[in-house]
RNA sequence: GCCCGGGUGGUGAAAUGGUAGACACAAGGGACUUAAAAUCCCUCGACCGCAAGGUCAUGCGAGUUCGAGUCUCGCCCCGGGCACCA
């Protein structure tokens, strides 16, 4: 017979789904139900696709043909996530437009993933990077303005100086730039924020950032990290009265039953009230000159100090009010500003920070909580345990006396509970070119104006020169700066800074549902028929950021009455990284990069997707194996060679199999455990190329096949003589009749040992099967002479004979 | 340090508390071939045994159970995230 040849037939197949988009599109109109199945959208990137791409794809197309043969409405989009600093700087560099770049880079992605026989609905295909798109992306920013949840303020924000721009938290982690690695310095600028804080906790009837992660069904790693960067801390905020002055240092603790072992008191360098008691502090100079030597320190100096440092307040005591002791005050750059209150109080008995840096400059340490079990030894105790040295607190556990402690200080007005939080405000301004414009314009007459909606989108100028100079490109393109102001028509300028791109990806989700809407960023209805998204998938490293400035824009529109839901994604699954074959992390210093179009032209993409598919568990990290798509090879080669064994009598094995098949894979595809479908699927090829297989059998295997390798199926079932595409067509049925077994193999233990197995018919009764046990030879030699005490029967499984 | 995952053959991995290693890859042997490729058949956790069969074995140690890779506790190792957050 003819050769399997995956080049001609994915050739073939993947024209004619060009010219029959209808097959994957979604049905606004259809009252079937819907499911929507969600990639993360990349970013157009000049490397091209990576496998890692094409394992998530993969997993989702399978899904997707899967509830679409099951007569379901899917939504299944895909979408560029167009704008960011790679275009930018690669412009930088070469002098070519990032549109360009970007529009190249585009085409190449989408040459790839259709080389792949992915079943997109190309018809809603979305491009953050175009007006259409950023309109929306900017009535969004005018959105949150209006309803006070952005905001400009001047701050201390993360700056690198060899991007020329200010850094979010989250891509400034360790105080290192995410793009160039270059340390990050610290810069006092006004800024644009919008107010994710606002949705820590419930607000109204829209369920907090915190809470909401509990009905979500995500992976629990990524939930568990998003808890982590809220970083939620209850503690209490006690106030620590300056001496001879009515002003008061507060401190932020968790630890409020180690405060009888406070020998001193420490603030950020920063801390305002330093300046305001500058005329008192009789070592001003010592004291400033520690806090300009802070100022020109990166985050990264101050994080890797081997040593603490800080300088004595000299002149300034504060007076614990728990038992009235006057201890010093410090300051030090291992409290930070940003944190608490910027002032803590030092218990160097029970903290480690604070018990290094009394050692190191000579302070007293006094223990005040004794552990339960064992005596004291350690110098520095930082758990909880009894209270002692605490006078009428003596004797409580840590956790009572903190609740108690509280109580007291609040009775007398001397702080109160509170809690804090280490996640901030999202700083969304840029001072880049290639990002969507923030819509305000500056009057001198009326101040901070938004750009009025219709005048939307505020279009991003193409001849600007977007090499950084600290300043936005924007800025130098006048066209584009000098504005009229749209309240009092007098001279004005525009905002030149432009928006974090991950305020693009933050709201991406509701354009697929409406894409071409011009007067709202989708409309109601659509949202209501397609959202929230019921299955997303993507890489693990978008955990806090992404993931949660997703979640922030929905609980927004939630909390302002646009849509009624307010969590985007129900459910989230991460793929695993695919490992380099020799187990190291793909990446192109090493030269171990796989290219999908590679694999695609040696192997052919139906053996690309099932390899990726079978190599293991979906979430789990894999190293690439090239003799393992061989063997995905074969078994296609298999499965086309089975036209040959097609038989009019099949055997009752190979039926009852067939049937099982269908069942285990539509099992197996809404647990997303697309390995075991695939092994599942071998063991009948196996078996249909020993017996045969009716035509009916192989057509219905072909159709669950479909899902997983859309080329070689398509083929087949045109060959078996169908007019109409594989996909025009329901998933099978299965017989339950045909899949019970009608004799079964029994375990038969002896204490919890294997000793036979017997043969038995299905519906065997405990009293049958204990007989049909005491027969067998093996199984008398192990109860011979014994009492039985105790018989397990698991019907249709096992006997455990208990002696 | 804290928070998540994981540790099963030579390898990737299966296994609602019920036959550990399905399905593959690699390896070895054989058939076909002048030869090779392709294809097909057999073997394939370790140890003892001609075999039947037996013993051991899912990172280590205990426990629960008729029965534990799976549940509980303690430890060791690996991967990932966060980290001077008071």
């Amino acid at each position: 017979m003819e050769q399997y040849k995956s080049r001609e037939i994915e050739a073939k197949w993947q024209g004619y789904w060009e010219a029959h988009p209808e097959l994957c599109q979604a049905n606004d109109s259809s009252d079937k139900p819907k499911k929507y199945i969600l990639d993360m959208f990349p970013y157009p990137s000049a490397a091209g696709l990576h496998v890692g791409h094409v394992e998530s794809y993969t997993a989702t197309d399978i899904v997707s043909r899967y509830w679409r043969a099951k007569g379901f409405n899917v939504l299944h989009p895909q979408g560029w996530d167009a704008f960011g600093l790679p275009a930018e700087n690669y412009a930088i560099k070469t002098g070519v437009h990032p549109d360009f770049v970007t529009h190249e880079n585009i085409k190449n992605f989408t040459r790839q993933i259709k080389s792949l026989g992915m079943s997109y609905d190309w018809s809603r295909e979305i491009d953050t990077s175009s007006p259409e798109y950023y309109k929306w992306t900017q009535w969004f920013f005018l959105f949150l303005y209006e309803n006070g949840l952005a905001y400009k303020k001047k701050a201390k924000v993360n700056w690198c100086e060899s991007c020329q721009t200010v850094l979010a938290n989250e891509q400034a982690e360790g105080g290192i730039c995410e793009r160039c690695k270059n340390p990050v310095v610290q810069k006092d600028l006004e800024q644009w924020f919008f107010k994710i804080t606002d949705f820590i906790e419930q607000n109204k009837n829209t369920a907090g950032l915190l809470e909401g992660l509990d009905k979500l069904d995500w992976p629990e790693s990524i939930k568990a990290a998003q808890r982590n960067w809220i970083g939620k801390s209850e503690g209490s905020e006690i106030d620590f009265k300056i001496v001879g002055s009515n002003l008061k240092i507060k401190v932020f603790t968790t630890r409020i039953d180690t405060i009888f072992g406070c020998t001193y008191c420490v603030v950020a360098p920063e801390h305002k009230t330093i300046q305001e008691l500058k005329g008192r502090i009789e070592n001003w100079p010592e004291v400033e000159g520690y806090i300009e030597k802070t100022k020109s320190k990166t985050d990264l100096d101050r994080m890797e100090a081997k040593e603490k440092t800080g300088v004595e307040v000299k002149g300034v005591k504060v007076v614990n009010p728990f038992n009235d002791e006057e201890v010093p005050l410090f300051i030090a750059d291992y409290v930070l500003a940003q944190y608490g209150t910027g002032a803590v109080m030092a218990v160097p008995a029970h903290d480690e920070r604070d018990f290094e840096f009394a050692k190191k400059y000579d302070l007293p340490i006094k223990k005040v909580v004794s552990p339960e079990r064992i005596p004291m030894g350690k110098d520095c105790f930082t758990d909880d345990g009894i209270l002692i040295n605490s006078q009428e607190f003596d004797g409580l556990k840590s956790e009572e006396a903190r609740e108690k402690m509280t109580k007291w200080l609040e009775e007398k007005g001397l702080g109160k509970k509170v809690i804090n939080y280490r996640l901030r405000d999202w700083l969304v301004s840029r001072q880049r070119y290639w990002g969507a414009p923030i819509p305000i314009i500056y009057c001198e007459k009326c101040g901070e104006v938004a750009v009025p909606k219709e005048d939307l989108p505020v279009v991003l100028p193409t001849d600007v020169d977007f090499k950084p100079t600290g300043e936005s490109p924007l800025a130098n393109s006048k066209s584009f700066h000098e504005v009229k102001c749209p309240k009092c028509g007098g001279e004005a300028r525009r905002e030149s800074d432009t928006m974090d791109t991950f305020v693009c990806s933050s709201w991406y989700y509701f354009r697929y549902a409406d894409h071409v809407n011009d007067e709202e960023f989708a409309a109601k209805e659509k949202i209501q028929k397609w959202l929230p998204v019921d299955l997303y998938v993507g890489g693990a490293e978008h955990a806090v950021l992404h993931l949660l400035y997703a979640r922030f824009f929905t609980k927004a529109l939630h909390n302002l009455g646009y849509i009624d839901f307010d969590e985007p994604f129900l459910k989230l699954r991460n793929q695993g990284m695919i490992m380099a074959e020799d187990g190291r992390k793909m990446s192109k210093s090493l030269g171990n990069v796989v290219n999908p179009d590679d694999a695609v032209a040696g192997f052919g993409a139906d053996s690309l997707r099932i390899f990726e598919m079978f190599m293991g568990p979906l979430e789990d990290a894999k190293p690439w194996n090239t003799q393992g798509i061989v063997g995905v090879r074969r078994f296609l080669e298999r499965i086309w060679r089975l036209q040959e064994k097609i038989t009019d009598e099949e055997s009752k094995g190979v039926r009852a199999l067939v049937h099982k098949t269908i069942k285990k894979a539509g099992e197996d595809i809404e647990m997303m455990k697309f390995n075991t479908a695939i092994s599942a699927m071998m063991i009948l090829v196996n078996e249909a190329e020993k017996n045969g297989i009716a035509k009916d059998s192989y057509g219905s295997f072909v159709k669950i096949l479909a899902p997983f390798a859309p080329h070689i199926a398509e083929e087949i079932w045109e060959k078996l003589g169908n007019a109409e595409s594989i996909f025009a067509s329901a998933w099978p049925d299965y017989d339950s009749g045909l899949i019970k077994d009608e004799e079964i193999n029994l375990v038969v233990q002896v204490n919890g040992k294997m000793r036979d197995m017997l043969k038995v018919g299905a519906d065997i009764g405990q009293d049958g099967a204990k007989a049909a046990a005491l027969e067998s030879e093996k199984i008398r030699v192990h109860v011979a002479g014994k009492e039985i005490r105790k018989i397990i029967f698991v019907p249709g499984k096992l006997l455990n004979i208990v002696v």
